[in-house]
RNA sequence: GGGGCGUUAGCUCAAUUGGGAGAGCGCCGCCUUUGCAAGGCGGAGGUUAUCGGUUCGACCCCGAUACGCUCCA
């Protein structure tokens, strides 16, 4: 059976057999869940079900869900390549059951499908149940344990540990049991004792896990109402098992890939030995080819940091091997990307769709590895030259610290280069600098305070009976009455806490309700106070004086945790108890300068679809109160024309005075609307709100496939807008460019700030047209002021376009000013020492030249110097020059071998002449210059450099 | 988010304690050569990323900003 066959198999069975529906993987980058670097696990997409918190329109699914595994808790990387067995990237089948079927069916399907589709031989399977744990007063999982029996015998079915057979998601939350599906290689012997050995021919192939409890936060566990299926299998393991095959590699999975290597690299065939460099070489780049695009398919490509720079080092490693090992001087591994379309491009059309744009982001990388590899051995080779003469040969601990901290040479490389010449490398030293950075590193200060409720105090929270936090009135943002319903310190709840105890230090308030909006989908939190005072048993403030007499909080941050509403910030004078009432009041002018950039964020995103095309593909947005931010997927910079157009069609849009239209609506139905923007990989509430500029959401839900909708802006968005565009004022696009590969990022400025833009490049361009008509040290100045401007002065990238090439032109203007007044001083200064020189020449050449030059600066006292040399080639040369405006004397000196010789030193001539005229300097004993701060002393500097020539 | 490093001619990079900004390749012109990634001579090309400071004098020292690389979270 081919893979491809098995992987259809496997889905048909459970969707044609078994009533599952077919939901696709979620792309390997989850979108909302900053926990997780990459998707690892086919449950992923389905977390939100199995904490309650959502549903699905089906309660059974299967799919294959595309994987990684790598830098994150679960990290695979390093072991690549070294067995058999370890991928960064793999293929997870699942099937779930979201509360209906339970451990019955799932085992007995499980049973069906291996030893009857896939024709296992049922004598090498093993089950394992979870065996029950006397100090977590769990039972054994009787009930999995007799489903087996009918099917095994009883020394193939084995109680399993905590560890192995016990399934949490974190300390509290849904778990249960697993039963575990192992397989034996080899046969005909009892393997019993091997099933989670290590033993790499009795492997694991399928996990099924029974979620049937719910953790507490004290511990205890509580039958939950409605049961759950997840299951996970390695899609490459068991195609390993079913072709009969002793390692994942040699499967058809692969061998395309191999075959790509082995023609691209021209190294010899893959071999399939495990400790052969080639061989290793072979399965670290198939296994890392296979990563980059599966992750630049969904949009990831290599960077510099997050889930980004784990893609570039895996993209290194691979590119090293191929380097060191296949000796290979050029990108190749972008070549191997056919390949692994091949073999995964039809179980998933966005990596066959992706493919293209996949092989450039990572033959980019690979040239830029490509470079900082040549810059490192250039100075891994000027370190050997230093260490050359110790014994043994080394490499210092601060070279290889600095090789790998400033040029990305992983330290196993450095070793590597260094035992190629026999040279140790000092590792001790490099951990104990790898150490001290760590923790200079760790040492983070952050003007935001820091704060999170643990889901261990969000059960807290529950138990204290605070309910959660109501946020329905938070569009409207008007001041209000609350309570103060719990107050966190970020390690336990308090009673109270006063402005003596917050000094310095953050504290979370958590209100029955509030008008604050939470960071969300980009936007920033709202900023304002909390205003508390006591209640009396009428449930009136106490003293009968205005609420927050007694305390007033800053709220400087709010996030959402679960259900609840964390209002972060400091004390800032008296005390706040649980139970006060309180009166709440955020910024306006911060919150309207957030609404104004979020819908002209949202205007923005539809203008860049008019322009750039449907591709446009939304990757993250910021909304601040000074700008807003946009990233999406593309990789083409933005033309000068194109940025001009998309900020017309924004400005058109504000200036049409357009309505924003909001309401929560049926998810499917709001998908069918023509046009609307979704982010890619999202996942969204049901009902979902949705945000539409200039139709009511009615209009669109009556006709959703109307051409028309595609001219609007219509998103799915919690956050906070306008009432009308007209709001925003106008918009400036402010720059444009690169956030990492294959992500473009522009940034915008609305309302006051946009007018400011305007102002200044207004500004700019009259100051421009002004400098055509000034000439000489006047057009100097101002040119250099217009440079200046143009470059600190906040200006759109449209002005900024028009602006530029006229700035150029003027520089143009001034340099050849400058150079004419260069040349000018130049010449004065050369013709002026002429004639002297013509007189000297007739004497003694020998004799030191002293003279005063008028006009001249340091520089055209030098030419004037080179002029005279060439005629007195044995003859000392000092020539002074004053500057009354400047009130600086310049003062150059030549000296002669022969003079040298004297004592006349050019260097210490210039310095006794101009300490004589109040400066000092210094230079070369054949050349030098300096400079005094006193022109009137020019008879004193000169008399100096007399009786210093004339003494030596 | 925090640290390290970098930014000099179209490209790749030099520049000794702070003292006259260079080389190779490329480009232009002329000469030589039957052809080749040929040879010779000459030339153009620089706000040393930007801004500010120290200094008689800054590519060099100090501070800020921008961009890039890199490591750690």
């Amino acid at each position: 059976m081919r893979a491809t066959d098995i992987r259809t198999a496997y889905i048909d069975f459970f969707r044609v057999k078994a009533g599952h529906t077919f939901v696709p993987g979620s792309p390997v980058v989850p979108y909302d869940d900053p926990t997780l670097l990459f998707t690892n696990a086919g449950m992923n997409q389905f977390k939100d079900v199995f904490l309650g918190r959502g549903s699905r329109p089906y309660t059974r699914a299967v799919n294959s869900q595309k994987c990684i595994r790598a830098g994150g808790k679960h990290n695979d990387l390093e072991d690549v390549g070294n067995d058999v067995y370890h991928h960064t990237f793999f293929e997870m089948l699942g099937n779930w059951s979201f509360g209906d079927y339970f451990k019955e069916e799932s085992i007995a399907w499980g049973w069906e499908l291996l030893t009857g589709t896939f024709g296992l031989n049922p004598d090498r399977i093993y089950a394992t149940y979870f065996g029950g744990d006397a100090k977590a007063g769990l039972e054994p999982d009787e009930e999995a344990r007799q489903i087996w029996r009918r099917f095994l015998p009883a020394n193939r079915v084995l109680p399993g540990s905590m560890k192995d057979n016990f399934w949490e998601m974190g300390e509290s939350g849904p778990c249960g049991p697993c039963s575990e599906i192992h397989f034996d290689r080899i046969g005909g012997r009892d393997a019993a004792a091997l099933v989670n050995s290590g033993d790499p021919d009795v492997l694991e192939i399928w996990n099924h896990v029974f979620i049937q409890f719910n953790r507490e936060t004290d511990g205890t566990l509580k039958q939950l109402p409605a049961r759950h299926v997840d299951t996970g299998m390695g899609l490459e393991r068991l195609v390993s098992v079913i072709q009969g095959k002793r390692s994942n590699y040699d499967t058809d999975l692969w061998s395309p890939i191999f075959s790509a290597i082995h023609e691209v690299t021209g190294a010899r065939p893959y071999g399939g030995v495990l400790h052969d460099h080639i061989d290793i070489a072979y399965r670290v780049i198939a296994d890392h080819v296979r990563c980059l695009t599966a992750a630049a398919c969904d949009g990831a490509g290599p960077g510099s940091d997050g889930r980004n720079y784990v893609l570039r080092r895996i993209l290194r490693r691979a590119a090293r091997h191929g380097r060191q090992t296949l000796g290979m001087d050029r990108p190749f591994v972008f070549e191997l990307v056919p390949s692994v379309v091949a073999t995964l491009g039809t179980a998933f059309p966005e990596i066959t769709a992706g493919a293209t744009k996949a092989a450039e982001i990572i033959r980019a990388e690979e040239e830029l590895f490509g470079r900082t590899l040549g810059r490192g051995i250039a100075l891994f080779d000027e370190s050997a030259a230093r260490g050359a003469n110790a014994t043994p040969p080394s490499i210092a601990a601060e070279d290889a610290f600095r090789l790998h901290d400033t040029w990305g040479f992983p330290i196993d490389l450095t070793q590597v280069m260094a035992a190629e010449r026999g040279f140790a490398v000092d590792i001790a030293g490099y951990q104990i600098l790898m150490e001290r950075a760590r923790e200079t590193s760790r040492a983070v200060a952050s003007d935001i305070p820091q704060m999170e409720l643990t889901p261990d105090a969000l059960a807290k929270l529950a138990a204290l009976h605070v309910r959660a936090t109501d946020d329905t009135l938070r569009d409207a943002g008007r001041p209000m009455r609350s309570h103060i319903a719990a107050i966190w310190d970020g390690k336990d709840f308090h009673p109270s806490v006063s402005a003596g105890i917050s000094a310095g230090k953050p504290i979370g308030i958590v209100l029955d309700r509030t008008c604050f909006y939470a960071e969300s989908g980009g936007q920033e939190a709202d900023h304002g106070d909390i205003r508390a005072g006591h209640l009396d048993g009428s449930g009136a403030i106490g003293d009968g004086h205005a609420v927050g007499s007694h305390g007033v909080f800053e709220v400087r941050d709010v996030q959402r945790f679960g259900d609840y509403i964390l209002h972060i910030g400091f004390v800032h004078s008296g005390i706040i108890r649980a139970g006060d009432a309180a009166e709440i009041a955020l910024r306006h002018d911060r919150r309207e300068a957030i609404r104004a950039n979020h819908t002209v964020t949202h205007l923005l995103n539809h203008a860049l679809r008019e322009v750039v095309g449907d591709e446009v593909q939304q990757r993250g947005s910021l909304v601040a109160t000074d700008r807003l931010r946009f990233d999406y997927a593309g990789s083409a910079a933005l033309t000068a024309t194109d940025a001009a157009r998309v900020e017309s069609i924004v400005n058109q849009a504000i200036a049409s005075n357009l309505p924003v239209h909001i309401a929560t609506v049926d998810l499917a139905k709001a998908r069918a609307i023509n046009g609307v923007r979704a982010v890619f990989g999202e996942r969204y509430p049901d009902p979902v709100r949705v945000v539409c500029i200039g139709a009511t959401i009615e209009a669109l839900l009556a006709t959703p496939s109307d051409p028309r909708w595609s001219g609007l802006s219509t998103e799915f968005c919690g956050g906070t807008h306008l009432h009308s565009a007209s709001g925003a004022g106008s918009f400036v696009l402010l720059g444009e460019g690169a956030s990492s590969a294959g992500v473009r990022r522009c940034f915008g400025l609305t309302g006051p700030a946009a007018k400011a833009a305007k102002e200044s490049a207004a500004e700019l361009e009259k100051r421009i047209d002004a400098a055509a008509t000034l000439d000489g040290d006047a057009m100097l100045a101002e040119v250099a002021e217009i440079a200046r401007l143009e470059s600190t002065l906040a200006i759109g990238i449209v002005a900024r376009a028009r602006v530029l090439p006229r700035i150029d032109a003027l520089r143009e203007r001034a340099k050849d000013t400058r150079r004419q007044q260069e040349g000018a001083t130049r010449e004065g200064a050369v013709a002026q020492v002429r004639g002297i020189v013509d007189q000297h020449a007739l004497g003694d050449a020998t004799k030191p030249l002293i003279a005063i030059v008028h006009g001249a600066d340091p520089a055209a006292l030098l030419a004037a110097i080179d002029s005279a040399r060439a005629r007195l080639s044995d003859t000392p040369i000092l020539f002074l020059s004053p500057d009354e405006v400047n009130a600086k004397v310049a003062i150059a000196a030549t000296s002669p071998k022969s003079a040298i010789a004297r004592g006349i030193k050019a260097g210490d001539w210039v310095k006794v002449t101009a300490q004589a005229c109040g400066g000092s300097g210094g230079g070369k004993p054949d050349t030098a210059q300096a400079g005094g701060k006193d022109p009137s002393k020019i008879a004193d500097a000169f008399a100096a450099a007399t009786a210093f020539a004339n003494r030596s």
